[in-house]
DNA sequence: GTGATTCTGTGACATTGATCACAGCTGGTT
DNA sequence: AACCAGCTGTGATCAATGTCACAGAATCAC
């Protein structure tokens, strides 16, 4: 696939023409990274936006004493680095590849000049924006008012809805994150994630096999926990 | 102080020039709130963006069971209401005015006529939203990785930025939100609040009389809690 | 295939902080 | 001034869940 068939994909890139999309790919530079590399270190200054071609990275945070929050874990067509490029701010976040990943990067500069130079793409990007930090705000409520066992419930739909698949009803995540991971992304310990996965399972509310994991009812399963 | 003269203080519109500002005032409509009234109900849809002129806000997020988590406490000169002109979804958040409050109102059209008009002002809103990302990041890191003290002193510091003067390394934050409401934004409850507070007057690090609340070395303070 | 490494399951225990209960304040109203 | 509503302080209790410890399973590297 072609740098801008890899574009057209991109929800912020959707609305341009075909030459548009050439341009803009011509500057784009691709990268590769190996699983487990990081991508982004919290420290460096943000100078360059990101987007992935093939494979997943994580967003994460890390405190002092080396604890780990995953803020989102990012596929196919999504994209980062863009906010320090927006507001001149540090990075405020770490991006790890999760498994071998490939990317397409811009300059800041050539970034900035597209924002300027295609409007609509700075409303697509406001639009996304807008999206997560909606995730943001329900991510932050979740981690205020339920206990685990729905903390745990909602980072499975987070996962289902960014790697799963749906057919007729029930979705299946392949290749389920680790228990650490998941427990990252929900707040809560290893140990916690793997009660409640058993609890859940045993509620008939999801099956494991392998290293994947079905979600029986979709609906009403968000009904029960978002 | 005129329409255009508050408008001019507003981040997303100060590259303006002063014949754009007259003409977005002119199609600005003023709105008074008394306090504790409800501005925006989490379930109507969003066709509204809201400036502040006078008084203070909090965006909320209530629970099937009536429990409340802070978002944001917004005062003079935010703005609310841009997220689901944005992404077109419905509300995702509760806005009830903090005090009696004044606010201009541009519907939905008039926005996005802005939008497209000016890119400027899409751009400075992308810096803003950005901003507002990485408050909302870092909650969710307190959130899953401090203990209940630190999670209360971010909350004072975030209040610090927000309400408080500094003078000379020392911040006073007038009239200090309730407890509740502390411990609404801390993801906390009430008692623990007072406890805590109470324990940090103990060590000194900060001071309380009357409503007020002054934390003596501003810098130390952030670097013992953030 | 074998061994090494990493992930997962599970019991026991310790601890944080939520909840309940109620008394003491404070500030606004008549 | 007296009252009332709503905020705050504080003790007692207890459940949820983090932490530790270790065994068993899965996966990887050679």
């Amino acid at each position: 696939m072609s740098k801008t068939d890899h574009l057209r994909n991109v929800p912020i890139f959707t609305d341009l023409t075909d030459s548009d999309l050439t341009k803009i790919a011509s500057k784009m530079v691709p990268r590769v990274y190996d699983k487990g590399q990081m991508i982004l270190l919290e420290e460096s200054m943000g100078e360059t936006f990101f987007i992935i071609t093939q494979g997943a990275v994580k967003v994460t945070r890390l405190s002092a004493d080396g604890r780990e929050v995953i803020l989102a874990i990012l596929g196919e067509s999504d994209f980062f680095g863009e906010m320090s490029l927006l507001d001149g701010e540090g990075r405020s976040a770490n991006i790890v590849a999760n498994e071998d990943a490939k990317v397409l990067t811009l300059s800041r500069n050539d970034f900035l000049d597209c924002l300027e130079s295609y409007p609509k793409i700075a409303i697509a990007l406001l639009e996304e924006l807008a999206t997560r930090l909606r995730k943001s705000d329900q991510q932050i409520e979740s981690l205020s008012l339920s206990d685990s066992e729905h903390r745990i419930g909602i980072t499975l739909i987070r996962l289902a809805g960014e790697l799963g698949t749906i057919k007729q009803g029930h979705v299946t995540v392949k290749n389920l994150p680790y228990q650490q991971d998941i427990a990252n992304m929900a707040g809560t310990s290893r140990e916690t994630v793997s009660r409640t996965l058993k609890l859940l399972e045993d509620k008939k509310l999801v099956r494991r096999e392998n290293r994947n994991l079905t979600i029986y009812n979709y609906d009403a399963f968000r009904q029960a926990f978002a």
